[in-house]
DNA sequence: CGTATTGTTTTGCC
DNA sequence: GGGCAAAACAATAC
């Protein structure tokens, strides 16, 4: 479900109605997603904090607390939806919590937080803001950022035999991309997926460079790509998947050229290219 | 029964 | 030690 689009999205959403909230109580079903700090300490040391922030980095939620950060990665399946209730929802499409929350976060505003996980892959990280530049130190730039740039991103890709898929999906080269976005932007910038990072020219680099922004800012505005289950917390679906060019195109016809999409396995994930435009 | 799914970490090989 | 590729993690749908 999300990757920076879809995670920028809940980001907006969250912004305006949990900046300066306390966390004034807080409800763990499942730990097995909690890292950084001891469990024990998870609930004590977030207990009371106030969220003076939220930020994001590549797929990351950044909850900025007073004096702690709490990171949260919705790996595969996560969700955060908020409501006002205290108890048990009455706005939401199915009663919450349900057996996949498996973290409540009541503020002091009365706004809930569900942290919703069917796959159980994402994260819950409470750390200190001083440690925020190591668990970040595998990330590469942020794609719509000042940081990443056509040379970067040329000098990246040097000597790089992996597929520009397998490359992408890393977040070592540019952060954020998911399998969506990156075959949608080597879909636009017509690189084949296969093809070795280190054998992308300067020139076409430019264009992949031009391309993932182009792609991710188009799904930022659209709200995100709700394929299966991606909604933001106030329960609303994305736009992006009516905008799809080859993702889950499978033997449709190719909107530049009329080729029939391909689906193929490539960097253990499913990946959707036209033969003819992506040589 | 298989296969597939919007992600990352770990493992093992070269 | 780095780069690379595959397994592993887990739930659910088809």
């Amino acid at each position: 479900m999300p990757e920076l689009p879809e995670v920028e999205t809940i980001r907006r959403v969250l912004e305006p109605s949990v900046t300066d909230d306390k966390i004034t109580e807080i409800f763990i079903r499942q730990n097995r997603m909690i890292r950084g700090q001891s469990l024990y300490f998870f609930k004590q040391e977030l207990t009371g904090r106030q969220i003076l922030k939220v930020d994001r980095r590549g797929k990351y939620l950044i909850f900025r607390l007073n004096h702690k950060i709490f990171l949260v990665h919705l790996g595969m399946s996560g969700q955060i939806i908020r409501t006002t209730d205290n108890s048990v929802s009455q706005n939401t499409s199915f009663p919450l919590p349900d057996k996949h929350t498996h973290l409540t976060l009541w503020l002091s505003s009365g706004t809930v937080l569900y942290f919703r996980d069917p796959r159980m892959f994402g994260r819950y990280i409470l750390s200190d803001p001083n440690d925020e530049s190591r668990l970040f130190s595998n990330l590469g730039p942020e794609p719509l950022g000042p940081q990443f740039t056509p040379s970067g991103l040329y000098q990246d890709l040097r000597k790089r035999t992996a597929s520009i898929k397998a490359l992408l999906l890393s977040q070592k080269i540019v952060a954020g991309l998911g399998n969506i976005y990156v075959d949608e932007s080597l879909f636009r910038a017509k690189i084949n997926p296969a093809k070795p990072g280190g054998q992308i020219s300067k020139k076409q680099t430019k264009i992949l460079h031009e391309s993932i922004k182009l792609v991710l800012t188009e799904a930022v505005n659209a709200g995100g790509t709700s394929i299966s289950d991606f909604q933001d917390p106030e329960q609303r679906i994305g736009n992006y998947q009516n905008h799809l060019q080859v993702y889950g195109k499978k033997g449709k016809s190719c909107p530049h050229c009329g080729t029939i999409i391909i689906k193929e396995n490539l960097a253990q994930r499913g990946t959707h290219w036209c033969p003819s435009c992506q040589k």
